[in-house]
DNA sequence: GCGAAACTAACGAACGTTCGACCGGTGGTC
DNA sequence: GACCACCGGTCGAACGTTCGTTAGTTTCGC
């Protein structure tokens, strides 16, 4: 599976995005990066905020909708919340530099493409949505103890989402731990849910 | 107590900063909305850059040198710390714009005002630094429950930081009631504090 | 009349985007 | 096998606009 110029010029774009912001990075900034001229770009993409777009969405959209078709019924409300949380923080990070664009270049969305940035919302909503289930229902089910639900569900997704701000490879500790140990304060700590329950 | 041309200016860039972007407000729309023109914004700050930076340290460095000069020795880790992220969370709040661009457009001073952006990073440093001590300083009092005291600091600022990404003030929730639920989510949960004590 | 603050005008550079030409391979037709 | 039409991809050049910034001048209150 070889990689084709589009996700090439996608590739380039985010790790330029990242770097230095939307606006900050030409159009021919990204051409170089990929060895083509700037009007190239054109034949692939029909302007810059499409691909900004793709950039932000392809990647969100393809956590979310795998991690909600993953979500079953069993096992305890703590299991699967845990599962879910851990693997936010291994995914984001794996695709930390568009998850970065995506978050930072929001605005940047919603002035020149309204419609795109619906459809990300749409698909944030959905995905806070279904954590905020999980944690409803490991109240109500006993398993949790939170007096106010909704504020400990987003109270958690920060804390969960902060993790690629500051974590760096080159750190002693790795991703896997990281995750682990924040999925853990959110699940036992902030929701007191019990480690074996 | 009358503002000065150069707090008007300070105030509508960080409205415009913070809604479209550093790089996507110019000069002349910045001018605009204090009624002046864009050249004559010159007679007040020498460039752009040195306005995001005014706008960007002024209001973080006041509150964490207000913060750490009011954390005495006492009472207990618990009630300093809850006290300490109770007022972070108010206080980014109340100047939520600055502290946005600030976040939003970090890269931006890093590469357009490397001493700038070097003081603003160890403004935080010193913050984090203050707040790991006394997370430290309360497992060693007994006071907490953390194996992991730098992970657990991390985890808890970046739940207190991502208030402002969600908090509107036209909810039913107040601002006071998320800062005491969120220092208390920080505390007694994610540290294990108990609530006397 | 002096200085601060605002003005008009303009600079060179960079921006996103468009246009028409060219180049190399592919497949069909004789 | 020779020709040719086609087409995706790239190119150079240019468009109109906006950018941050500078220079010199004018306005206005003390």
């Amino acid at each position: 599976m070889t990689a084709t110029r589009r996700d090439e010029i996608l590739r380039a774009a985010a790790e330029l995005f990242a770097d230095r912001g939307f606006h900050a990075v030409g159009m021919r900034a990204i051409a170089d990066a990929v060895g083509i001229r700037g009007s190239s770009l054109y034949h692939h993409f029909p302007s810059k905020v499409e691909l900004l777009h793709a950039i932000a969405v392809e990647s969100t959209k393809r956590f979310v909708e795998q991690a909600l078709a993953d979500l079953g019924p069993s096992p305890s409300y703590s299991q699967r919340l845990f599962a879910l949380l851990r693997d936010h923080v291994l995914y984001f990070h794996e695709y930390r530099l568009e998850e970065a664009v995506g978050l930072r270049e929001l605005q940047e969305l919603r002035n020149q493409a309204p419609e795109h940035y619906a459809e990300l919302q749409a698909i944030r909503r959905d995905y806070q949505s279904a954590v905020e289930s999980l944690v409803v229902g490991g109240c109500e089910a006993g398993e949790f103890d939170c007096a106010e639900p909704h504020l400990a569900t987003l109270a958690l997704l920060g804390m969960i989402n902060s993790v690629n701000d500051w974590f760096r490879s080159d750190r002693q500790a790795t991703i896997e731990h990281v995750a682990e140990t924040f999925a853990s304060f959110a699940v036992h700590r902030v929701l007191g849910g019990q480690p074996e329950g």
